[in-house]
DNA sequence: AGCAATTCGTAACATTTGTTACATGACAAA
DNA sequence: TTTGTCATGTAACAAATGTTACGAATTGCT
């Protein structure tokens, strides 16, 4: 499972050797706190199997998505935070049960320098992650409140490769960071337009 | 000048020599467009002296300030894009007259390989926007227009190392993605609270 | 069936932000 | 000084978003 993954990414024969005797396997439930990086020991979470989120949150309890992580992805932010040793105010939480390959931060520096597979894989990473979160940004200034759900509803279904959506108006609204009552009143707008429809703890997009 | 300010990045001396002969100097005037990296050949500016401002803007004509970019420093979007041949809506304008050394991007590749130091430091552009875009999130999330407003008032003193920031309420307007009214309105509730104290055409932040 | 908990719909209202219109004051050029 | 332009203040209103409250529908459990 981790050889497969990894050689996805080119990486030399001894790094992924390296890897597998360094790091270690993590398997979660979905809704399990993968990574709090205010809190816990600097790792670089690396995506096996499943689904995570990445969160942005303030001290007392907002938080909003940032993007998700999937099947061979990794974590531009904890690796952000592992080489700045700062602790910023992200955490990981999965989405969906997953199994993750933790890689304690102090080979980073290492391998960047002995492995140029590995330093192109982290720019890499980095660009991505750049790109998601212009992305965000973007949604932020220009759109209002519906497009973003939308937006946001699209994203999701790209991430879970599936059309339907098993999520709560509150869960929604938490991703969002806003109230569960403006988030109904969106989708039911968006319902109207034919855009989505609507069943118990599950969207539809059209 | 162009010696002095890239040997505080710790480049090779081969590094820099290369630098020198192969990029170009691009002095500007304030307001003057840098890049606009819809249209433009692709490079990368490095600010030898004065002062920047990078955007993100839509098609329809609004933009939002991303990040100042001071002396010593360059550009992870010119960087991203170059890299990716893509045509993000990105551009920079001078916000003080400035000298910038311009550097094709068919050189980007090739150093970063060539020589370690420029690998490092493209790798800490990225660490440094990295955090800045995640600061305009959290503005963006998790405070109103008058806390982000504030913000930007004091992030623009910290860039330009000045308490009297020169600009009109409609430029200010435009840097934040909102209206002249609705900054003047909030500008003038900062002053009530003795946060600032407004002249004409300058703002004095308390 | 009866009950409790969860989920969603909706109304009523508050607050924030955006828009339009116009008045006032400052400044510079003639 | 006079005139015209630009910057700012402010009112009145519109639209978007947030908040509180409550009721209806669904689900799971006993």
């Amino acid at each position: 499972m981790i050889k497969e993954v990894l050689s996805i990414h080119g990486f030399e024969s001894e790094l992924i050797h390296e890897i597998e005797e360094i790091g270690y396997l993590k398997k979660v439930k979905a809704g399990d706190f993968v990574i709090d990086l205010r809190v816990q020991e600097k790792v670089i979470p690396f995506v096996l199997d499943g689904l995570l989120k990445v969160y942005k949150h303030k001290p007392d309890g907002g938080k909003v998505l940032l993007y998700y992580l999937e099947k061979g992805e990794t974590c531009a932010m904890s690796i952000a935070c592992c080489i700045d040793k700062r602790s910023d105010n992200i955490h990981v939480i999965a989405e969906d049960d997953s199994q993750i390959w933790m890689i304690p931060n102090t080979y980073l520096d290492k391998w960047m320098v002995k492995y140029p597979s590995f330093d192109r894989f982290i720019f890499n990473v980095y660009q991505l992650r750049f790109d998601e979160l212009m992305d965000t940004i973007d949604s932020l200034v220009f759109s209002n409140l519906e497009e973003r759900l939308f937006k946001y509803l699209l994203n999701t279904k790209q991430a879970t490769g599936s059309f339907e959506i098993r999520k709560t108006h509150q869960q929604i609204a938490d991703e969002l960071s806003t109230s569960r009552v403006v988030v109904s009143r969106l989708l039911k707008k968006l319902e109207l337009d034919d855009k989505i429809s609507q069943h118990r703890n599950c969207i539809e997009i059209l």
